[in-house]
DNA sequence: TGTTGTTTAGACAATTCTGTCAAATGTAAT
DNA sequence: ATTACATTTGACAGAATTGTCTAAACAACA
């Protein structure tokens, strides 16, 4: 999976259908102006805004929640030793 | 493992050895006021703290982290349908 | 060039979160 | 009961983050 940042892969992907922000940000009941950001990485992209956002870009729900989870994931803890160990723990745990 | 709370798991074993929050919090550079409120869940433990933690209450550093982290990845992520496979992808690209 | 629609930038107020201070409460011993 | 120390609480100011507004920048094209 190629490691494009989740705001730039909704931009990407925004831009490929020719759908503008004015209308997934509707769907994300924001302003153009925060998805702008959003997509830029300047705003947060909260994890509930990831299934209106594969319906509205009609893509794949599973793969945007991995995108989104896996950077989330790897912002937070890349470095930490026993990152992979504590990973583990918790799909072991599900 | 059992599922404690982090700020929790870390007062039962700060009092387990008879040490007072004015030796820990100034271990972690905070007030005592602060360090209660983190036990308790009032404030947030930063990962960066965890490993003065593990020193300053001669606890093994890798249970610890592994504590933080797992903890924090089924607050922020549970119930999302996704999340193992997400989690393998991270530990996939380690 | 002027028009129309899209995207971005800057300023802003509202909200949330943080650590500290001072005071209150709790605990144990004498 | 008083003392000494530990812990918690509530109020607070400072920092960080949020979404919106307005206007500027950008793009396509008649």
């Amino acid at each position: 999976m190629k490691s494009v940042e989740f705001g730039t892969y909704i931009k990407i992907h925004r831009e490929g259908k020719g759908i503008p922000q004015r209308i997934v940000a509707h769907a994300l009941n924001v302003d153009t102006s925060t998805l702008s950001k959003m997509e830029l990485g300047e705003r947060q992209i909260l994890i509930t805004m990831v299934k209106p956002l594969a319906e509205i870009l009609d893509h794949d729900f599973k793969d945007l929640q991995i995108r989104y989870i896996s950077e989330k994931i790897k912002a937070d803890f890349n470095e930490q030793p026993f990152l992979k160990e504590a990973l583990q723990m918790v799909i072991d745990n599900i």
